[in-house]
RNA sequence: GGUCCCAUCGUCUAGCGGUUAGGACGUCGGCUUCUCACGCCGAUAACGCGGGUUCGAUUCCCGCUGGGAUCACCA
């Protein structure tokens, strides 16, 4: 048995989809897990909307993923090149191969005569749909007409079914007279989506074609041109649609959709990819995955038929599992994210951030919260809130601040535990509730109401610097 | 409209003939508490409808309804 070679094939016509995401997710799982190949392949045949900047997008997206591929650009293979335009020679062969067996023919009827056929149908019978007339069908050779531009269409048999045994869906069949002489190449020589896809897939050895069931509908034409090649087809999984809250399209009046906003978020690249997989696919009760468990777990018997709806709700739930767990994130790596996070603070100490670690877990959904919860640590001075600065620091709760400052000054070890049983022992005898003082002494240090606890600060920012932001706040209300 | 696909809480889903229909997110209570979170406990809520098959259907079959995909010299 040979190993299983699987591919995502986007076109670079735009940002990155998390829809397009989940679909090399379970290529790339299937591949890890049986040993096999997972090909990147850019299909930019739709030169108007192609660009390389997309591209780029696309590629560096995938890396931050951690769904590295084994074959495509910048990496090479030996199946490429591995962008479409850049395989034009292989399509041509291909194709005149399909009009010499007469498997496929030239059409030379012009855009203008089809709009026109299309036009007189639309007023006879409004309701009726267009199909090609046929008109270069049945002719040969001797037709051609010399100079001008042809396209070429496949020559779909009137009868019978074509079927496959989807991995999802299980045994398909659609009858043949369902489907068009499709185009197979422009006139301009560049082929249309279901030829590059057909000829591209078989030429590089693609086993299992794992993609969205938007393109259940191709499937059948590929397939009849795996025929018309005289070649096998590969297996084929079709995935359920992910759908907006409502049922529709999912697009950016959803939210985003693009996984660059999610990566500006702060979403951690793993939670994203766990909230994917579960779209469409289950492993029991468990939800979450540390990813050798995915690889592990994944399989496409698995996989659910129905279309789902997008919910960024448990999106971010999945994300927080990541977030807390050192088992998906570890220290390293959520410190090395975070040290990105606080880049505006210039170069910061890295033991710092691990000490503030145990305190932002449990606490911060995405890195961008995580940074945010901790600029108190590596700003000179507290960022006051002014509401929060009136209330605590200006007003009449400030008045535990002095007492608080003489009460520290004279503790030896900035401890958590020493300081809370200090200060503990010290409220009670004085008749002032914890909360009493821990909220202006909060805001005195973070700038905050909310943080972190609070002798947990104190210990991080350490004895110095807790002493001389207590002492401005104290100067504040002068 | 043709072809194809789908159908369990609001959402993601478990279930593969007999279950008090399970989990998670959300929502609502409560506990914990120096704030915000975390955590813990509890509640809420689903088998679209109608026929079969069967001793018995959420589960199998058919129809209906509802949703979706697609019908380009886009992908």
């Amino acid at each position: 048995m040979t190993k299983p070679r699987l591919r995502f094939a986007p076109s670079p016509t735009g940002y990155l989809h998390i829809g397009g995401v989940r679909t090399a997710l379970f290529n790339w799982l299937w591949a890890r897990k049986t040993g096999g190949t997972f090909v990147l392949r850019i299909e930019d045949t739709d030169r108007e909307r192609s660009t390389v900047a997309n591209e780029d997008v696309i590629l560096r997206e995938l890396r931050w993923l951690g769904l590295e591929w084994d074959e495509g650009p910048t990496k090479g293979g030996a199946y490429g090149p591995y962008r479409q335009l850049e395989r034009l020679e292989i399509y041509r062969e291909f194709s005149e191969k399909l009009v010499a067996s007469g498997a496929a023919y030239r059409c030379y009827a012009t855009k203008e005569e089809l709009e026109q056929a299309r036009e007189a149908l639309r007023l006879s019978d409004p309701k009726a749909q267009f199909r090609y007339p046929g008109w270069w069908r049945d002719k040969g050779p001797t037709d051609w007409l010399s100079d001008r531009p042809y396209v070429i269409r496949l020559r779909t048999p009137k009868s019978g079914h074509t079927g496959w045994n989807d991995l999802v869906f299980g045994e398909q069949r659609v009858p043949n007279d369902t489907i068009q002489d499709v185009v197979l190449v422009r006139s301009d020589g560049v082929p249309l989506y279901n030829f590059g896809c057909a000829v591209d897939d078989l030429t590089m050895g693609i086993t299992l074609v794992g993609r969205g069931r938007d393109h259940m509908i191709n499937t059948p034409i590929q397939l009849l041109i795996y025929e018309a090649l005289g070649s096998a087809p590969p297996q084929f999984g079709h995935l359920p649609m992910m759908l907006g809250k409502g049922g529709e399209k999912l697009s950016k009046r959803h939210g985003a959709v693009s996984v660059g906003e999610y990566r500006e978020q702060g979403v951690p690249p793993l939670g994203l990819l766990n909230y994917l997989v579960r779209f469409g696919w289950s492993f029991g009760d468990q939800e979450v995955f540390t990813m050798p468990d995915l690889v592990d777990k994944f399989d496409w018997s698995r996989t659910s038929r129905a279309d789902g709806k997008f919910d960024s709700l448990k999106l971010s739930a999945i994300a927080f599992e990541h977030m807390k767990g050192a088992e998906f994130i570890d220290d390293e790596a959520y410190v090395s994210a975070l040290r990105s996070a606080l880049s505006r603070y210039g170069d910061i100490d890295e033991r710092k951030l691990h000490a503030v670690l145990p305190t932002i877990r449990p606490r911060a959904k995405t890195f961008v919260e995580a940074a945010e919860s901790v600029d108190w640590l590596f700003s000179d001075a507290p960022n006051y809130d002014e509401k929060a600065k009136e209330k605590f620091l200006l007003g009449e709760k400030a008045a535990p601040l002095g007492p608080l400052l003489q009460l520290l000054v004279t503790q030896p070890k900035f401890v958590a535990a020493e300081l809370e049983l200090a200060v503990k022992t010290w409220a009670e005898a004085n008749g002032y509730g914890l909360g009493d003082v821990a909220q202006p002494a909060r805001v005195a240090l973070t700038g905050r109401t909310f943080s972190p606890g609070l002798f947990d600060i104190m210990e991080l920012l350490g004895r110095e610097i807790t002493l001389a932001r207590l002492d401005a706040a104290v100067r504040l209300r002068g």
